[in-house]
DNA sequence: GGGATATTTTGCCAAATTGCAAAGTGTGTC
DNA sequence: GACACACTTTGCAATTTGGCAAAATATCCC
């Protein structure tokens, strides 16, 4: 469970800049797909693909994606490669959107 | 305080897509340092484009972009407009986002 | 009505994003 | 070496994004 919320430390541009980064990566509702079902553990590209419903490449281009702001980390073994959340603590982010949204009548 | 991160129901391939608006929303830097600023109180837009340093009508559509997924709300005073954020607890995800990417060496 | 101030909207352009198809690469087996 | 399987990278086209400048709109005062 997260913290309870504390002022943080004065933020640099650099800070916003990171931040907008991993925003990004999770701008996209297919990445969102991808990182809901490595929730519940490990899984391989044709898996997600399976899951998604886009081509491979497509696939594999948002885990580049997801993996260059460090949100998932690969593990190669034999011809396949298996894609985990590095820090599951982006779920808890999940949440707060959830909790969020809850908030806001549509 | 955020809840204990708790199981999401299962979510629709809506639910992603409103919540890819969100972090889309959040995923440009100038953006983000809009939400940080209002999380300190209401804001004009003359005092935000000061803050942002960009073109006055840049800052309009950011606002824009804000207040169409539901993350400002807008209050009209006289030939001002002030901004708010609609519900504080959006500062728990950027609380979440710190410590997911404090746990990411760089 | 006009004028001033503040803000929003529109148009334009360059850059970025996202999908697929095709090509390229890595691993394992023979 | 070739071949099969799994995955990644590249090229392309369509769409979106984000900046500024100019125009338009809203409020207030006279």
């Amino acid at each position: 469970m997260p913290a309870a919320p504390r002022p943080p430390a004065r933020k640099s541009p650099a800070d916003f800049r990171q931040s907008a980064e991993v925003f990004k990566a999770l701008s996209n509702a297919n990445r969102l797909l991808i990182i809901d079902a490595l929730s519940t553990g490990e899984h391989c590209v044709a898996d997600l693909t399976e899951l998604v419903g886009l081509d491979m490449s497509t696939v594999s281009n948002h885990l580049a994606v997801l993996r260059n702001v460090g949100l998932v980390t690969d593990d190669r073994r034999g011809t396949q490669v298996f894609y985990s959340l590095r820090d599951p603590c982006v779920m808890n982010m999940f949440c707060c959107l959830d909790d969020f949204r809850a908030g806001r009548p549509r």
